[in-house]
RNA sequence: GCCGGAGUGGCGGAAUUGGUAGACGCGCUGGAUUCAAAAUCCAGUAUUGGCAACGAUGUGUGGGUUCGAGUCCCACCUCCGGUACCA
């Protein structure tokens, strides 16, 4: 007779969930100070952006990989800090208070309340007393701060620092802009008495030059229909994606941050850091460092100068053109009358494509002669001056001299145009060298004829100097962040002008300087939201704010130090709990960050340590890059052209022979709730799954589906003429990002509600490796399951109906089996391989299974190890064990190697590389006698009977290899 | 285009330093249990030839280095992320 179920213990994780999250918070569990006498450890999530989809399986994939360790690192004695918030402010709920009249601040605060729920449900050990939220005046009042302090500050260069402007002005008053050695974009000199006569509008106007948060003109896309600059994101094919209407370049007064001062030090500080090679190397390649020459070309006819950046000043002599940016200030004065209508509407075009599109257009190249000549200083010759949509206003110094003999896309662009090339490198003696390899003899080019091209750029460069037509100069690609945003949900900026336009910083008592409420979000006639706030721009004193607001960026480039002491209303945070926690030593988020976020953040915490505000010179200490969790989009098709008045969808099966009919149809994609067999290959939908489709979408209400056996319409299916009258659309089913828009969100509360938090958990890190991207897809999420299970059963008896541990001693097999777990978990944890800790368990459970165990001391040492990964459960059984307290402050189990010698070793048997057989040999052998040995084998013997052995190759405890020839 | 990453059974993946390719799990096949089913347990499962013993082939494609290559080198293909205002 079985029990009665009601006595059956089976594991039951709802209520043991339920259970130990209450008693977690009650206690406590997880809160932490820095006043501690233990090492610290700082474990950090990227925070997320609270989107109005909530939180999706593919978040928590960083924040449960985070979450193990830190407890990994609890337990073993560090004072963790592991604290989550949100990156709150954000286009998206900016959007949808523009099309709904929701308060970004409302939607915001619902939407964080969603992400708050969700995350409690998977048993994070956050301290939540230490949330953040980067649209919380509380929070942004030192977001201003820091801007405040960035405006106040220059970079110097011997220094090597920023410091305050206030030094800059001293200087300037003593000895002009001679006086310092600053990071600057001012063109030209000026004497101190020059700048002691300056007034206070051309000083802002000197100074905004040296500032580290400044303001100049920069580029937007702006979208005359909607009155608005557009993100990147909102443009497709060059037109909105909101309306599809024309998108142009347009220059707009904005703010940057001079990024560009810290170039050298991102860059090299890269050393420091336990990052990824591909993603220090995508960090350099972005800062892009060259080292070349600055110079000078003269303008035919003209007293200006076109001043470019070249890394082959040996190269000179082949320059028969130069190219500058479109938006090049000089364009303007180098048109001739001839070339202006020509020049106009190049320009006009230009104006239509964004930066993208221009750099990724390679096999047509566009370009425009101006009419004006420069002059090459080495052939005196008169090369023509073109305008030319590969070359960027931000990108060196907005102008190329041309050599299409030596460059790529100055030669594709010299053959369309029928522009002269000059060969001035011969590469003849380097067969397989490539434009971009710095190799070869200089030929054609008077006094460099027959130098190496690296003793050619060294000669060159030393004549520029001497010729006074340039000088060496170190150039990246890197470019100032530009910080302004015509926006209404994000930061003001702690700025405000006064009547003859001069900026002023609001001081640190003036903050924070809060968002005033307007009734409309959509942007106004003047760009930003915020100047329909009449009252709050407007000052009594006659100043007026700044209207625009500061990205996405800005909050997040700091966060990581407001967790330290998120509290504190006098600072960003005190330099008690700064220098404590001083940097997080292990940062788990997306590669998608790998340059933006990563960059500005680095950036902030230099300027932080430049001031003596933060000890480290570096904010993230090791890096870990989480795959994205893709989701399958599933669509269905519809005819363009509507069938009798009425839309018509047909089954993914039907496409090829449609269109060969010559009818077209458009993707649509489907929520997937309603797909059956979702993300196989016959995922379809079914009569009920097209029903709830046009309950979805009621504009296909009266619509037609049809399949290759019936047609569904207005709630009948009518079988097709000698067909089975069997509904059944296949959907098309394709891997891509997991979006509200495409309508393939799963959402981690669904799979918990089925399975637990516990194994929801360990099936996320059983998926794969934490760094590679994935589609999600829950098939193999019973066996984690069903280990969860059976780990439970070991501390039961057969009929589960009693608690039952043994306290016998474990036997030397069972010792083996738990001290291989021991060694393999904490292993992988430490070089975050969780895929494979998940396995080491599933061993270690089978195993006691099979030996029978249920000793007391193995499976204590096991529900320790087992409490990072499935906290609950392995908390429940740690009280059934009889423990008071949370084993999550219990200590990680040790490991003891006696306990893995092993004896004996079966030793693989290659001839020639091949396995032919295995044979065991003691563990201590020495190779001598393993030689020796091998050859007694008989399948050994028969692999080389009337063969040569040449030599036998033996890697103790690992292989033996005999090499035989004939 | 440029920068970075990934490609291994039917599927997710393992192989940590160049040393037994396919651990672990899903799925599938067969068996036990059951009136039956679910659940559970046992066995098998890269492809291919063979009753078997055993053999051949095999880590995106093509070459190379090595006693030995999933791993290192060269060239290429496909997919994914970023590309400076999505976050």
């Amino acid at each position: 007779m079985y029990p009665n179920k009601t006595e059956i213990m089976e594991y039951q994780p709802r209520e043991i969930e339920r259970k130990w999250k209450a008693y977690w918070e009650e206690h406590k569990v997880y809160k932490v100070t820095h006043q501690s006498d233990k090492p610290k450890f700082y474990v950090l999530d990227m925070f997320p952006y609270p989107s109005g989809a909530g939180l999706h399986v593919g978040h928590p994939l960083g924040y449960v990989a985070s979450d193990i360790y830190a407890r990994y690192k609890r337990m073993s004695g560090f004072n963790v800090l592991h604290p989550m918030g949100y990156d709150a402010f954000g286009l998206p709920a900016e959007q949808y208070a523009i099309s709904t009249g929701v308060h970004p601040a409302k939607s915001t605060a619902e939407n964080i309340q969603r992400y708050r729920e969700q995350m409690d449900n998977l048993g994070f050990s956050y301290d939540w007393d230490r949330e953040v939220q980067t649209s919380d005046p509380s929070y942004y009042k030192w977001t201003q701060w820091i801007f405040a302090e960035l405006f106040a500050h220059y970079y110097d260069v011997d220094q090597n620092k920023a410091r305050s402007i206030s030094d800059l002005t001293v200087a300037f008053a003593q000895a002009g802009s001679a006086g310092v050695n600053a990071y600057h974009s001012y063109e030209g000199q000026f004497s101190a008495a020059e700048w002691n006569a300056m007034s206070a509008v051309q000083k802002d106007e000197v100074l905004m030059n040296y500032r580290l948060a400044y303001r100049k003109a920069s580029y937007v896309n702006w979208c005359e229909a909607l009155g608005t600059v557009l993100a990147n994101d909102e443009v497709k094919d060059g037109v909105s994606e909101r309306g599809g209407y024309p998108v142009e370049r347009r220059a707009m007064l904005q703010w940057s941050l001079r990024i560009t001062a810290y170039a050298e030090r991102l860059l090299n500080d890269l050393n420091d850091i336990d990052w990824s090679d591909a993603m220090k190397r995508m960090q350099g390649n972005w800062i892009g460092r060259s080292e070349g020459a600055q110079m000078f070309f003269d303008i035919a006819n003209s007293e200006a100068k076109i001043e470019i950046f070249t890394t082959r000043p040996d190269t000179i002599f082949g320059a028969t053109y130069m190219v500058l940016a479109p938006e090049h200030d000089l364009v303007p004065g180098l048109i001739t009358p001839e070339q202006a209508a020509q020049v106009e509407e190049y320009l006009h075009y230009v104006k239509s494509r964004t930066e993208r599109e221009r750099m990724a257009e390679v096999k047509e190249v566009t370009g425009c002669f101006l009419g004006s000549y420069a002059i090459n200083p080495f052939t005196n010759e008169n090369i023509p001056i073109w305008i030319g949509e590969y070359v960027l206003k931000d990108y060196g110094t907005g102008a190329i001299m041309a050599v299409p003999s030596d460059d790529d896309r100055d030669d594709a662009f010299a053959r369309k145009f029928g522009l002269k090339i000059v060969d001035v490198v011969d590469k003849s003696k380097y067969p397989g060298s490539t434009r971009h390899d710095k190799e070869g003899i200089i030929i054609n080019s008077g006094f460099l004829n027959g130098l190496e091209v690296p003793a050619a750029i060294e000669e060159m460069l030393q004549r520029i100097e001497k010729m006074g037509l340039g000088k060496r100069r170190v150039n990246y690609k890197l470019r100032d962040a530009l910080f302004s945003r015509q926006r209404y949900w994000g930061e003001p900026f702690p700025i405000q002008y006064d009547q003859e336009g001069v900026s002023h910083a609001l001081d640190t008592a003036q903050l924070p300087l809060e968002l005033p409420e307007v009734e409309d979000f959509k942007p106004s006639s003047v760009g930003s939201p915020l100047a329909r706030a009449a009252d709050w721009v407007n000052l009594p004193n006659g100043f007026k704010r700044e209207t625009d607001t500061m990205p996405g960026s800005a909050g997040s480039s700091w966060y990581f130090l407001r967790y330290m002491d998120p509290h504190n209303g006098q600072e960003f945070a005190s330099q008690e709990a700064v220098n404590y926690w001083r940097e997080v030593d292990l940062y788990i988020g997306g590669t998608e960050h790998a340059v933006g976020h990563l960059m500005y953040s680095r950036m902030w915490h230099k300027f932080l340590y430049d001031k003596g505000l933060v000890p480290s010179k570096e904010p993230f200490k090791k890096l870990i890059n989480q795959g994205m969790i893709q989701g399958v989009v599933e669509s269905v098709f519809l005819q363009k052209e509507k069938v009798n008045g009425q839309s018509r969808f047909i089954c993914h099966s039907m496409l090829a022979e449609e269109e060969a009919k010559g009818l077209s149809f458009s993707k649509i994609p489907v929520l997937v709730d309603y797909v059956t067999d979702y993300g196989l290959p016959s995922s379809h939908l079914d009569a009920a799954g097209v029903q709830k489709f046009i309950e979805w979408r009621p504009d296909y209400q009266n619509a037609i589906f049809e399949g290759p056996e019936a047609i569904f319409q207005n709630g009948t299916v009518t079988a097709k003429p000698g067909k089975s009258g069997v509904l059944q659309l296949v959907t098309l089913s394709e891997v891509g990002k997991m979006s509200k828009s495409m309508f393939n969100v799963i959402n981690p509360d669904d799979v918990v509600e089925q399975y637990g938090a516990d194994c929801f958990r360990m099936y996320e890190m059983f998926l794969g490796p934490i760094e590679q991207a994935k589609p999600w897809d829950t098939k193999g999420i019973s066996g984690v399951y069903n280990f969860l299970r059976r780990f439970w059963a070991l501390f039961y008896d057969k009929t589960l109906t009693n608690f039952k541990v043994s306290d016998e001693a474990p036997s030397k097999a069972e010792y083996k089996i738990l001290h291989t777990a021991i060694k393999k978990i904490k292993e992988d944890i430490e070089r975050y391989s969780f895929n494979t800790c998940v396995s080491a368990f599933m061993i270690a459970v089978n195993d006691l299974q099979k030996a029978n165990c249920n000793k007391r001391e193995v499976l204590d040492a096991l529900t320790r190890l087992m409490a990072p990964f499935a906290p609950h459960q392995a908390e429940e059984l740690w009280h059934l064990l009889g423990h008071d307290g949370s084993v999550h402050h219990a200590d990680f189990p040790v490991l003891n190697e006696a306990f893995l010698v092993e004896d004996v070793i079966e030793y693989p048997v290659q001839i020639n590389g091949k396995l032919r057989t295995t044979a065991p040999f003691p563990a201590d052998a020495q190779p001598q006698t393993l030689e020796k040995a091998v050859m007694e084998i008989e399948a050994v013997q028969k692999w080389t009977e009337g063969k040569e052995i040449k030599k036998i190759i033996v890697v103790p405890k690992r292989m033996i290899n005999i090499v035989v020839v004939g």
